[in-house]
RNA sequence: GGUCGGUUAGCUCAGCUGGCAGAGCGCCACGUUGACAUCGUGGAGGUCGUUGGUUCGAGCCCAAUAUCGACCACCA
């Protein structure tokens, strides 16, 4: 006997010693070696002061899988770790803690305040690497990288540069998302719009000229401030005469035109609309065709500014309801009605968009946005699964402009600099003191920062080492596959797409394999705010990694959503459980000087074959399974085999052997028995690495970590197709059997003298072959086979079999009456059976038109079960005779 | 307003190219044989949302419909 395992599995006692092990070989480091083929993947990197979640769980633990299987298969795998600054949550948390001690953002100035936001990034940095780790991902730590690291910084600045000299990037005046409690511009990616229940108000503009007045319709009345027109459809009947007409805006009593566009519904609201260019995006428009210039009433922070007269100083919403009631006082104010709409939301903090007129940095879309669209119609760019190809291109086909300048100070600064002096604008690689247009040193750098995707979306090749010609860029790039969550392809995916065609000319990665979000067990969101959230952490603490890994990639498909069940968890601890201790039976019944490295073909029995052959079939699927992304599927082969074949079939089979004298057969056992756990710890593997790594070590004749061992092939040599037969045959042999005595609740433990009549001379082989299994699965004390039924007696428990009747001659145990009942169920049951086929074979359409195959399959039905019911009612007819 | 998903056992969900409906949990009965009670054996439980269509054959394909949900969207 070997060296033997604790009793039972906890997943504490290794999982983080192991982790040290395979980090301290260096076996997630790949090399580059031009001999073998590269696999990359590179991880999404979290916030660099984030905390580990279940969307980080099931993603990393995904990628893990897809990583440990191609390394196993032969792949130089690359999995890039690392961490993003994440510009506009960082800083909001910085501020939020300044805030706390007293302190703000503009009080400290830049410098200082970037000292604070490095000393929060070393604070909280290292945390979530660490819980990575737990997790068991193989990623290759001496890679990691940071979007803030000198080397990726220096490829955003040439990213900007390069964009900026091709006119790709621009510095316009126009109206963006404004975020008044970032205080910042975001992007249109970064709004959410969400339906909520409002007003919309009906206001009485009178006309100079005092002919009378014109009514307008506007959900913001608080913008009124700022309007500068009033538009109507130039075909509005209603309106003509009033086209070119002037009137004076309530409350400021500025005159304002009214003016004829397209843009302006007939139907909607009065027809007649308030145009406010500065804050409002169609009003943007309507006012540069119309020339109406532009007036900006509300400061950063969402209040209004001098523009405002009276208004000054009070919050948009204060002034809302200040300016109704004035409306209101002064006979303005026709209707107020509800009104649904959706509102545009700031994406990190949720505070409601201001659309603001300003000065922003943009880059042009359209010509980036083509090819990465090119792309996926010609397939190079596949998803997975297929329908998000379509959200995909939806986007690229509607895309607008990239608002890239964020008035933030944590992030990549735009290498940009302005001349006081001459108004030049320098775009620079190197620090500018002096203007070379007029010389003027009255120069400064802009004091905006870079979206963060700007700098994400270099990723899959600044890791690398861009834009250094690096041996690393040249092997691993592009990349394999991308693994995030559905939520960031706007955010992430694209901008990652068009950025590498544009600089690298080439995709990034090949397939996309998107996955959903995990909620909670009610299905909600897991949130901060609700609280609801579980801690990936905490359920390893308790269960292991190996449970929660397998938890997340089981009983879910690609894409979709799942709800997190502990009790699922808990069922696939005791998965691993049961693993473990199957190895300690194989542990205690192997010998430690055997050399298991190889396995005898002509030696092997009948259910060595079948479970050898079984085995084959698995590593194909699960192959297979792991190609086309079906992680789940995959999952649950492995899972399903361990358990239903090699635990409770192949061990419970062997045990006589192991016990027995004949001592060949006993080593064959013992071989086949490591043999196929050998590969059934290379298939797990990459779903639980932990245990399987673990357990390997105790295995014997093991040179090497299980996590560079070799993954298993399809072996043509072990496809036992008449042994297969056999052992399925035996086995649904003893399920009747048991089932019978079951039903007539006799004890396993009272053996039956076990008589088998059948004249099938394959039959009768296979039960001798298999005689030492009903002894000791179906409670057998002795097996003989009886060509009729002639010789054995009346009083017995029956059970039909294909080709063969089973009787158990129990007499003193039988209840007749139950006997019957269950002998009538059967006959029902093989009735509706026998009907169903009858049917399908009486219709022609089916004979002739169903591949011969189904057709064959459904005749050798009809004949098995009606030869099954004919004994069945056989049966029933003596034992109501003789009662 | 547009697009896309889900609807299968009591619960949560699988179901690959159309060919006898599956798993885990839960439930019922029995079980301490030296791997495992984090277990074993047996069992109950489903008109695959509804209606049509295509097909020899539909959970799967097509069309409607109901319902829940997600995403996109500048109707003031």
């Amino acid at each position: 006997m070997l060296e033997n395992l604790p009793k039972t599995y906890n997943p504490k006692d290794f999982e983080d010693r192991l982790y040290k092990y395979w980090e301290d070989n260096g076996y997630f480091s790949p090399k580059i070696d031009k001999t073998k083929k590269p696999f990359t993947i590179m991880m999404p990197p979290p916030n660099v002061t984030g905390s580990l979640h279940m969307g980080h769980a099931l993603n990393n633990t995904i990628q893990d899988i897809l990583i440990r299987w191609k390394r196993m298969d032969g792949y130089e795998a690359l999995w890039q770790p690392g961490t993003d600054h994440a510009s506009i949550s960082t800083e909001a948390r910085v501020v939020a803690k300044l805030r706390s001690e007293g302190k703000s953002k503009e009080e400290l100035g830049r410098e200082k305040f970037l000292e604070e936001a490095w000393d929060w990034t070393h604070l909280y940095g290292g945390r979530i690497k660490n819980q990575l780790k737990k997790l068991g991902v193989s990623c290759d730590w001496s890679r990691e990288r940071f979007t803030l690291d000198e080397q990726l910084s220096k490829a955003v600045e040439e990213v900007f540069i390069r964009l900026y000299d091709k006119g790709l990037i621009y510095r316009g005046n126009r109206i963006v998302n404004w975020c008044p409690s970032c205080k910042t511009a975001i992007s249109d990616a970064e709004v959410e719009h969400e339906d909520s229940h409002g007003h919309i108000w009906q206001i009485r503009y009178t006309l100079k000229d005092s002919t009378g007045f014109i009514e307008i319709a506007t959900t913001r009345p608080e913008t009124m401030l700022g309007d500068l027109a009033i538009a109507v459809n130039p075909n509005d009947e209603r309106y003509k005469g009033l086209i070119g007409k002037t009137a004076i805006l309530p409350l400021v009593n500025r005159e304002i035109p009214i003016i004829a566009d397209e843009y302006v519904e007939m139907e909607f609201g009065t027809g007649a609309v308030k145009i406010t260019p500065s804050h409002d995006p169609n009003d943007f428009e309507v006012g540069e065709r119309h020339g109406l210039g532009q007036l900006i009433i509300m400061n950063e922070d969402g209040t209004i500014n001098s523009n405002g007269g009276v208004y000054e100083g009070l919050d948009r919403y204060e002034a809302r309801k200040k300016i109704v009631e004035d409306l209101e006082k002064n006979n303005y104010l026709v209707a107020v009605k509800d009104h649904d709409n959706a509102v545009g939301h700031c994406e990190r903090c949720k505070t409601t968009i201001e659309p603001l007129i300003s000065k922003q940095w943009f880059v042009k879309m359209e010509p980036l946005a083509k090819p990465a669209l090119e792309a996926y119609e010609k397939g190079e760019l596949k998803f997975i699964p297929e329908r998000f190809g379509k959200i995909y291109a939806h986007w690229l086909e509607n895309i607008k402009d990239w608002c890239i300048s964020r008035q933030l100070w944590w992030g990549h600064r735009l290498p940009v600099y302005y001349c006081d002096t001459c108004g030049e604008i320098i775009v620079s690689r190197t620090k500018v003191d002096k203007c070379h247009k007029c010389n003027s040193s009255n120069v400064r750098q802009d004091t905006d920062t870079l979206d963060t995707w700007f700098s994400s979306a270099l990723w899959p090749f600044s890791t690398l080492g861009w834009p250094d010609k690096t041996p690393e860029l040249d092997y691993f790039f592009p990349t394999d596959v991308l693994v995030t969550g559905y939520d960031i392809i706007f955010f992430w995916v694209i901008r990652m797409v068009f950025s590498s065609i544009e600089q690298m000319g080439e995709i990034p990665f090949k397939d996309v394999f998107l996955t959903g979000l995990v909620r909670d067990s009610q299905g909600r969101k897991m949130s901060k705010s609700l609280g609801n959230g579980i801690d990936p952490l905490e359920i390893i603490e308790e269960y292991g990694a190996d449970a929660l890994r397998f938890t997340l990639v089981t009983g879910n498909s690609p894409g979709n959503d799942m709800r997190f069940y502990i009790e699922r968890v808990e069922a696939n601890r005791n998965f691993a459980n049961k693993l473990w201790n199957a190895t300690r039976f194989v542990l205690m019944n192997i010998e430690e000087d055997l050399i298991y490295d190889s396995i005898d073909i002509d030696k092997l029995e009948q259910e060595d074959k079948w479970i050898i052959s079984k085995l084959n079939k698995v590593i194909k699927d699960v192959s297979d399974n792991l190609g086309k992304y079906e992680l789940g599927l995959g999952a649950q082969r492995i899972y399903d085999f361990i358990w239903d074949e090699y635990c409770d079939w192949y061990i419970e089979m062997v045990k006589s052997r192991l016990y027995g004298e004949n001592k060949e057969s006993k080593i064959t056992a013992q071989k086949v028995l490591v043999f196929v756990l050998k590969n059934i710890l290379k298939l797990l593997h990459p779903f639980m690495p932990y245990i399987t790594e673990e357990i390997w070590h105790h295995l014997p004749n093991n040179d090497k970590a299980l996590i560079v061992s070799e993954w298993p092939k399809y072996n043509h040599e072990f496809e036992f197709e008449g042994a297969e037969l056999a052992v399925e045959y035996i086995k649904a042999a003893i399920k009747s059997i048991r089932n019978a005595r079951a039903e007539m609740n006799i004890a396993p433990s009272k053996k039956a003298n076990t008589i088998f009549v059948t004249e099938d001379d394959t039959i009768k082989e296979i039960i001798e072959n298999g005689k030492r299994h009903f002894m000791n699965l179906a409670s057998a004390e002795s097996i003989t086979v009886f060509d009729n039924k002639e010789e054995i007696g009346e009083d017995n428990i029956s059970v039909v079999l294909d080709r063969c009747e089973v009787f158990l001659p129990l007499k003193e145990l039988i209840d007749y009456e139950k006997e019957i009942e269950r002998l009538e169920k059967e006959k029902e049951k093989l009735e509706g059976e026998i009907k169903r086929v009858v049917g399908k074979l009486s219709n022609q359409g089916f004979v002739n038109k169903a591949p011969a195959k189904v057709v064959e399959e459904e005749r050798e039905k009809q004949r098995k079960y009606e030869e099954m019911l004919n004994k069945v009612l056989e049966r029933l007819e003596s034992l109501n005779k003789s009662k």
